[in-house]
DNA sequence: AGCACGCCGACT
DNA sequence: GTCGGCGTGCTC
C-alpha cells in the first residue's frame, strides 16, 4: 500500500460507499485492525449486510449513537485512488449515480468469499495392487510432471484415460487427492516471445506506440491501417512494451470480435494466455481474473467493454481495437462509451491508449485534427487498399414499383454473382421497419416542420412521425413539392421486407438475414456468420452489424439499398457507417482475384457526401461529412444527450416526457434546444416502453450541470424509471 | 435496493 | 371493524 495512502485505525469515523442506491456516503466505525481507504469492506444497512469501498474520512454529522462497525473488510487489495477518481469522473460525466458506477467495477461473483478450492491430483507413496496399461499412461504423466498438479479432468485427458482409472488409483493410496486454491496464477507473458519480422511503415509506427509507452505519460493515438494491415501486430508491440515497463495491459474488442483466434495470436506472440473478460467467461474464472487484475499478477486482460473497470494496479496501456464499432457504446442500463472513458481511465492512469481502426469514428479523426491525439497510418502490406468499382445507382431513373427496394440494375448485378456462384451483400443501414416516405416522381422526402428530420410512417397511428422530436402529421396524398397524385411511398423497409423482395426475385438464391435482433447471443451470431463466410448463403441482407470486420471471402457486390439515410439529419452517423461498410468491403475485395463492386442506390447522386464515398477519398469524405456536421452543430462539432424514460405504459412515458419538455429551463438557460419527447431508438425493452428527449447544445456548454438540474425537477413514482445518455449514438 | 410505516378501499 | 393495496421515507 502507498505510504501516503490514509490509513484509519478501529473506532475512527470512515465515509463507506456502498452499491445500494444511496445518494451519499454513509458514516462507519473502522472494524477492528483498523482499515486503509478504499479497502472493500462489508457493512451492516439496516437488517442486512452489503459490500462498499471506505472511500475516505467519515463526516462525523450522525448522531454519534447511532453509527455501526464496519463488519469486516474484504480479503482483496484495496482500490486504487486512480480508480476511485476514474469512477467519480466517469459517474460525473455520464451522470451516472456513484453506487451503479461501483456495481460495474465489482461485477464478480463472492469477492469477500474465502478462496475457491478445488481438487487437484497428486502422485502418492503406494503401489498399485496390478499395473494397467491405462494406469502405466497416468502414473507417467505424474512422473514427468513430478511437482504440478492437476484436476480430474485435465489428469485424465493428458494420460488418455478415463476418470475411473484415476479414483482406482485413489483408492489404494497410489494417487493423492489434495484441496488446492482454484484461482491459479495466469502464464507469465514474454514481451520477446514470438516477435515477428515487421516491415518499415510497421516498425516505425511500432516505434511511435512503443515511445508512447516509455513516455510513462497519458497520450493517444489513432492507429490506422486498412485490412491486412497488420495493426495487431503493431499493437501488439505496444503491449510489449507495456510488458517490459511491468505495467498492465488492456486490449477492448468488441464482444463479437473476442475470438480464440485471437486469443490464439497473443498467445503465440507472447508464449501465454492472457486473462480473458466477457460475457461468455465462467463465474470462477471471473473470479479469478478480478482478483489477479487487482493484485496486478494478470499483465494483460482482453476483454469486452466492461472490462474497463477492473481494478487494475498499475495500468499502462488501453487498446481500443475497432474503436469505431457502436457495441463500445452501451446502450441499456449505465450508458458509457468504453472508447470515452478508456481515454478518461488512461488520463488518470498515466497510461497510454491506442484507438486501432480501419475506418476511424469521425470522433477521433476530429481529435486528430485538433491535436490531441497522435495519428499513426500503415498502409496495406499488399499496397494502396483496391477500392470495389462503386457507382450509384439513380433511383429516380429507375423503373419500380412503389412496394419495391431492388432496382432492376442492382438485380442484374445480383444476378450476375449468383451465375458465377459468389455471394451479394445487400446493405440496409437500419433494423427493424422506420419507413421513410418519397415522392416516387420528384425524389422529394417529406420533412419534419420542426426540425431537419425527415418523417416516417406510423404504422399504427396512421400518421407521419419525426423521430427526432415527436411531431406527428396525417398522411398526405400529393406530394408537398410537385403536387403528383398518388407518388408518396412509404420506402426504406426493414430488413425482413428486403428479404422477402429478394426470396421473390431470386427464387432459387439462399438468402440470409443477418441483423443483430434476431440472433440472441454474440456467440450464435458469430456462428452464423461464420457459416455465411464458408459459403452458406447467396444473398445477405444486412445491417451495421455485417462490417464488423469479417471476412467473406465469397463477397464481390455490396448493394446500399438506401443511402440516402442520414443525410438529412435523421440518424447523424449513418452516412460514416455507410463509407465504414465501403471501407471495409473494400478492403476484402482486395484479397480476392475477383474485383469488388458497390452499387449505392440514391435519389440524391449530386449530394456530397455520396459523391465522395464514389469518390473513395478518405480525406474528401470526412470533410464533406464534418462539413455538414458542423452546419447542423451536432457531434462531434456539437453536443448531444439524450433523456430515456421507461415505463410499462407508454403514455405515463410521454406524459413525463412532455412535462420535461415543457419545464426546460435549466437547459435554455445554456442555449441548448430541447427536442421530443419520441419513441427512443429502441422502443420497447423487456416490456417497458421507451421515450427519449433529446437535448442538443454547442460544444462548450456545461450539460450535465444543466441536464442534472433539468431531470431533479420530476419526482418518478411506481415503474417509471429515467435514464440519461450522454453522446448518444442511435437516433433512430 | 429492500424493508417498514402508514393511509385509504373491499371484504368477513 | 381489518386486510392489504403500494406511495413515501430510511438505511450510518
Amino acid at each position: 500500500m502507498a505510504s501516503d495512502t490514509p490509513f484509519f485505525h478501529e473506532g475512527e469515523l470512515v465515509g463507506v460507499l456502498t452499491t445500494q442506491p444511496l445518494d451519499r456516503l454513509l458514516d462507519y466505525k473502522a472494524p477492528e485492525g483498523g482499515c486503509w481507504q478504499g479497502a472493500y469492506v462489508e457493512v451492516p444497512l439496516g437488517p442486512r449486510k452489503v459490500m462498499g469501498v471506505v472511500w475516505g474520512a467519515g463526516r462525523g454529522d450522525f448522531d454519534y449513537s447511532k453509527v455501526r462497525s464496519v463488519s469486516r473488510v474484504l480479503d482483496t487489495a484495496p482500490m486504487a485512488e486512480e480508480m476511485r477518481q476514474f469512477l467519480g469522473r466517469a459517474a460525473d460525466y455520464t451522470l451516472t449515480p456513484m453506487p451503479a458506477m461501483l456495481r460495474l467495477a465489482t461485477r464478480n461473483p463472492g469477492l469477500g468469499d474465502p478462496p475457491a478450492l478445488r481438487t487437484v491430483y497428486r502422485l502418492g507413496d503406494a503401489e498399485p495392487d496390478r499395473m494397467t496399461s491405462a494406469r502405466e499412461k497416468v502414473l507417467a504423466v505424474l512422473e514427468e510432471y513430478g511437482g504440478l498438479s492437476f484436476t480430474l479432468g485435465e489428469l485424465a485427458e493428458m494420460a488418455g484415460v478415463g476418470t475411473s482409472v484415476i479414483k482406482g488409483l485413489v483408492k489404494q493410496g497410489v494417487v493423492n487427492e489434495e484441496a488446492a486454491p482454484r484461482d491459479g496464477p495466469y502464464a507469465t507473458l514474454d514481451p520477446d516471445h514470438g516477435a515477428k519480422a515487421l516491415t518499415a511503415d510497421q516498425l516505425a509506427g511500432a516505434e511511435v506506440l512503443r515511445a508512447g509507452v516509455r513516455s510513462g505519460k497519458y497520450g493517444t493515438t489513432l492507429l490506422r491501417g486498412v485490412t491486412g494491415s497488420g495493426k495487431t501486430e503493431v499493437y501488439l508491440e505496444a503491449v510489449a512494451e507495456c510488458l517490459r515497463a511491468g505495467r498492465q495491459v488492456l486490449v477492448l474488442l468488441p464482444e463479437i470480435a473476442l475470438s480464440a483466434e485471437f486469443l490464439a495470436r497473443v498467445e503465440a506472440r507472447f508464449g501465454g494466455m492472457p486473462a480473458e473478460w466477457h460475457s461468455g467467461v465462467t463465474m470462477t474464472e471471473r473470479r479469478r481474473a478480478w482478483k489477479m487484475v487487482s493484485d496486478g499478477q494478470a499483465r494483460m486482460v482482453v476483454g469486452a467493454r466492461s472490462a474497463l473497470f477492473l481494478p487494475f494496479r498499475d495500468l499502462g496501456l488501453i487498446v481500443v481495437d475497432e474503436e469505431h464499432d457502436t457495441s463500445y457504446k452501451q446502450e441499456d442500463g449505465v450508458l458509457y462509451n468504453a472508447r470515452d472513458m478508456a481515454v478518461l481511465r488512461a488520463s488518470i492512469n498515466d497510461a497510454q491508449v491506442v484507438l486501432a481502426s480501419a475506418t476511424p469514428s469521425l470522433e477521433s479523426w476530429a481529435n486528430v485534427e485538433q491535436g490531441k491525439y497522435r495519428r499513426v497510418e500503415l498502409t496495406s502490406r499488399f499496397g494502396e487498399a483496391v477500392m470495389p468499382d462503386m457507382r450509384a445507382i439513380d433511383m429516380r431513373d429507375e423503373d419500380l414499383p412503389g412496394s419495391a427496394w431492388i432496382s432492376p440494375s442492382l438485380q442484374k448485378a445480383v444476378e450476375a454473382r449468383l451465375e458465377r456462384g459468389e455471394q451479394s451483400l445487400l446493405f440496409l443501414n437500419r433494423r427493424g421497419y422506420a419507413p421513410v416516405t418519397v415522392c416516387r416522381a420528384c425524389g422529394h422526402q417529406i420533412g419534419c416542420d420542426q426540425c431537419d428530420a425527415r418523417m416516417v410512417e406510423h404504422r399504427f397511428l396512421k400518421r407521419l412521425m419525426c423521430h427526432q422530436c415527436g411531431e406527428t402529421k396525417p398522411m398526405p396524398t400529393k406530394c408537398p413539392s410537385c403536387e403528383a397524385e398518388d407518388k408518396l411511398a412509404p420506402v426504406g423497409p426493414g430488413v425482413e421486407r428486403l428479404a422477402e423482395e429478394a426470396v421473390a426475385r431470386f427464387p432459387d438464391a439462399k438468402v440470409v438475414v443477418l441483423s443483430s435482433d434476431l440472433y440472441g447471443t454474440a456467440r450464435q451470431l458469430k456462428a452464423v456468420i461464420e457459416e455465411i463466410a464458408a459459403g452458406g448463403a447467396d444473398i445477405i441482407i444486412g445491417t451495421q452489424l455485417v462490417a464488423k470486420g469479417h471476412n467473406f471471402p465469397k463477397l464481390t457486390l455490396v448493394g446500399v439499398i438506401d443511402s440516402d439515410l442520414g443525410l438529412q439529419g435523421s440518424d447523424l452517423r449513418a452516412a460514416e457507417r455507410t463509407f465504414q461498410l465501403m471501407r471495409q468491403v473494400a478492403g476484402r475485395a482486395g484479397r480476392s482475384e475477383a474485383k469488388g463492386e458497390a452499387l449505392l442506390q440514391t435519389f440524391q447522386p449530386e449530394h456530397p457526401v455520396i459523391r465522395a464515398i464514389l469518390g473513395g477519398d478518405e480525406e474528401a469524405f470526412w470533410m464533406a461529412e464534418a462539413a455538414e456536421r458542423k452546419a447542423a452543430g451536432v457531434p462531434p462539432y456539437g453536443r448531444m444527450a439524450g433523456i430515456v424514460l421507461s415505463s410499462p405504459d407508454v403514455q405515463v412515458c410521454f406524459d413525463l416526457g412532455n412535462h420535461l419538455a415543457r419545464h426546460d429551463g435549466p437547459l435554455r438557460r445554456i442555449g441548448a434546444q430541447v427536442f421530443g419527447p419520441a419513441p427512443a431508438p429502441i422502443a420497447r425493452i423487456r416490456g417497458r416502453h421507451r421515450v427519449r428527449l433529446l437535448v442538443k447544445a454547442d460544444k462548450g456548454a456545461p450539460i450535465q450541470a444543466a441536464l442534472a438540474e433539468w431531470a431533479a425537477q420530476v419526482r418518478l413514482k411506481g415503474e417509471t424509471r429515467m435514464a440519461i445518455d450522454i453522446d448518444p449514438q442511435s437516433f433512430y
